[in-house]
DNA sequence: GATGAATGAGTCTTCATTCAT
DNA sequence: TATGAATGAAGACTCATTCAT
């Protein structure tokens, strides 16, 4: 017999599995998003694990066999469905020969498109927010892996942008934390939105924060 | 001394009420800051009932005295700790003669100072991060209690500042909430970071904010 | 002062007693009477006591002047509340003149009357039924102080009649118990039926009781 | 043995179902037992979950795996413990060669056999009475079910009686119920007396009951 | 006497976790 | 592997009882 059984784990499917087994190796992706979505809607601690399992599809005793414990599968929702907003190394070689501005511009729209149209970036900041004092590693490891590249990302732009004359740099620190804001203040804004009719209209959103952003790093032409 | 019979207790007895009739007066108080603090640690879920009690030196029966539910005791935390940042109808008054700049930092200032020193605001917004969802009406009463006036306040200011000829508007909307942004910004490290040793340092982090707003609102010298 | 303080006790209210100390000697009657309706409409496990003093006009520190504790409340209700359906030396003096069948008449006229007017005597009997198993004496006393009297009258009216040879006793025993039995059964439907629309009509099912008891036992003429 | 693997426990395991199977097909029915048994000792309030399955042989828990709560399962176990008395079609049709004063006696010794063995019609009864304000559909079930249907059979005994020439009806309502009252009064005795010793006798009662009856519907031979 | 704030034992109910099948 | 019956610790809430005022 042939790739079938005790294939599992973190695997990337391959075409060698019969359907049965393909179902075993997807399952500890599936029990993560059943899980993902419980723990949006109701939080970590009243989310309970009879709630998961049926909404993947399987019955209380299953989850166990993926998952140590309630604890840790939290951990691995939060740890294993956050996806980074761009892929670091490809971003700013792919688009060398745009202009400072334009990079700005693209890294906002990228930004704003990652955080509304996938929810677990947004929802895992809820996460953090709510439980983080109970799972003190998550939040510093979420930061390193998620928050920081970005902000590093950012600061490589600006800094072209001075190395090219066309932006300065006027303030101590920070800079970058604090131009990114918005885009945080809007994600904080979904999450409290019942309905998302109060969110302020994204393309003007993003509009000006692009120009709050140009006009505070743009030199001042001579 | 009159009339302070058998004045027993940490507490400090004042002429009017027996005190027995005090501590009933200052029970409600007492309770919802143990409150506040337990809802602080734990989440509303991962709380009980028993620890607020605890904490707030009575047993669980007396919660039930004044709060007819854990629920209840929640809004009531959330409802009636929070504190407004401005006196509303005194700030701009009493610095009408101040220039729109100092204007800027003084508002600036005194939001910052209002985050950092009292927890209640910063961790209510934890709340209704965390558990808003169950709880619907809280975020859109505490979005107009305190989130709405601080953006008008702020809007006036600008409104001030292009009228007086030294800011100038370039923007379609959204335009206080995205200059505010870095605040919220700085609160939610401070949820995040469990020991503040990781934190911006604050005056620098006020100057770079106050730098990038008045960049950007500054009106284009002729 | 006359006749005041300390003026407490099953007392019969003489005209001595101000308004003050005339409200403390009535309180245990209306502290019992407050503590039926509670029983009556809870049965005793249910009933709080808070809701027995709100209901006496006092508050929960009273009945405990008054009683030890709620055990003795019920007890003190069940026992204190009931009154007997006959006063025993009078009735059959009183009627001597009558007719043994207008006897017998008066009889159940009387019972059905009691029974209909006074919810005392019923619903003890519902006390009794639900919680009896918990208050062992009371059953027993209950029985000898109400039932056994009324058994017992009901026969010296059959051996009257016997005596006067209108009657005869056809059965080895039980006949008293058996030949009242369908007051219970109406005081039974009482306590069963929610609204009384459903109940017999009463002055019918006393007429059909009564057939039923003379057929009985009308000696065969000869 | 066939088919009993790991047979546990005081149970007779069956071939057709695992012990496990079996257990769950049964529990119901034990845990319903089981709380009738509690209920009937200490009535509905006070009996606790926790008595219940300790008596039932599971744990709290296990209770709710089968029932809603307390409230459910007290329903349940008046729905659903009741017996009717009679096969109502079969009764009259078997034994319809039968004088009717055989069929009063046939249906009264029927009547208290079921009475008298099955403590469930009496205990029930008492639930009735002790809480049935709590539960007033179960109340009018039960009369609909077990009560009428009683009724409704003495009457056509009667009815038989009259057509045939040996009984006549001379009142105008109510007769089967005040006819049979006396089995009510048995019953209740039942439920007062914590030792059956002070309980009439039996036999003699219902002879003495039969006799009341035939005294009362003979037909006055010509 | 009367009050009612405070207590804390007691009870229902939930749910993470285990384990026999 | 997968199931889901069973467990029992834990937590919200109630209420008889006490006692300082």
């Amino acid at each position: 017999m042939v790739g079938t059984k005790h294939a599992r784990g973190p695997v990337v499917v391959d075409n060698e599995l019969g359907p049965r087994a393909l179902r075993k190796a997807q399952r500890p992706q599936e029990i993560l998003q059943a899980a993902f979505e419980e723990f949006v809607e109701r939080g970590y601690t009243a989310t309970r694990i009879e709630d998961v399992a049926a909404r993947a599809g399987v019955t209380k005793g299953t989850i166990y066999l993926y998952f140590q414990n309630k604890e840790e599968l939290f951990q691995d929702v939060v740890g294993k469905l956050s996806q980074p907003v761009f892929d670091e190394n490809q971003f700013l070689e792919q688009h060398q020969h745009r202009s400072c501005n334009e990079l700005v511009r693209l890294f906002l729209d990228t930004l704003y498109e990652h955080m509304t149209v996938n929810p677990h970036s947004r929802e895992i900041l809820r996460f953090l927010i709510a439980d983080g004092r109970s799972f003190p590693t998550l939040v510093s490891t979420h930061f390193d892996q998620f928050v920081k590249p970005l902000l590093t990302m950012f600061d490589r732009i600006l800094q072209k942008g001075v190395r090219e004359g066309v932006f300065e740099i006027w303030a101590e620190d920070h800079i970058s934390q604090i131009l990114i804001s918005p885009a945080l203040t809007y994600a904080i804004d979904m999450l409290l939105s019942a309905d998302n009719t109060k969110l302020p209209e994204l393309p003007i959103y993003i509009n000006t924060h692009y120009e709050m952003v140009m006009r505070t790093v743009r030199k001042a032409s001579v």
